[in-house]
DNA sequence: TCATTATGCAACTATATGGTTGCATGTCAA
DNA sequence: TTGACATGCAACCATATAGTTGCATAATGA
């Protein structure tokens, strides 16, 4: 259950989603490349990436001087099965009795 | 996209996610029912509480001196479809550039 | 060789976060 | 009415987090 903490605390930054997003619109770029167009300076990012990279959300390697950022799937595909999964199959139950509450609630 | 982040954000922490599962196992407690079990105070749970609140993931009303609280998975099924959906569609081939990846890198 | 480029490391700062305690308020039931 | 119960509100605290700046290191290429 610590992998997954580790998922979801790294999923909270805005800015760590959006590294993510780069690389699923183009994997194996450098620290660099994820750098240009962002506010922050390359240190933050440096940082971010190390965070995604402890969730395992990210893999690296060199080449060069270069750092290489390849984002893997798979934590993310773990919550969805682990956590989500068992939100979404009780989902219309859930919302049924949502909706039953507030109608109790209204109805006084 | 901001929904999107408060939903990350609480689902950060693990305390959180623990009594968005006690909701889920049974749903409509108040919150001295939530409390029982868990080592924090019941303010802490009173704060945990009111961020789910604020990430629409649980919903509450008054039924005398009593607070019910019900689970939302409107949005839980929101970053599942708008976000993670996202990065599972492109899993196997994101899967298969990282173990091309490292196949290079054990090649030399 | 040497300047440039790509990155790392360390120290520091401000604010967010998760927690506590003490007291106030409103509801229930004897 | 009054005491007990369920919850809210506010102040406070320690630590985590997100960011910065400055300097160090290592690879590249002219």
């Amino acid at each position: 259950m610590d992998e997954l903490d580790a998922v979801f605390r790294a999923l909270a930054d805005g800015s760590r989603r959006e590294l993510l997003d780069r690389l699923h619109a183009r994997n194996g770029q450098t620290l660099n490349e994820l750098c240009t167009g962002l506010v922050m300076s390359r240190q933050a990012v440096t940082k971010h990436l190390a965070i995604l990279e402890g969730a395992n959300l990210v893999a690296t390697y060199w080449r060069g001087r270069e750092k290489l950022h390849f984002l893997n799937p798979v934590p993310i595909h773990a919550i969805s099965e682990r956590w989500i999964d068992k939100y979404e199959h009780g989902r219309l139950r859930l919302l049924a009795e949502l909706k039953k509450n507030f109608e109790e609630d209204s109805d006084g």
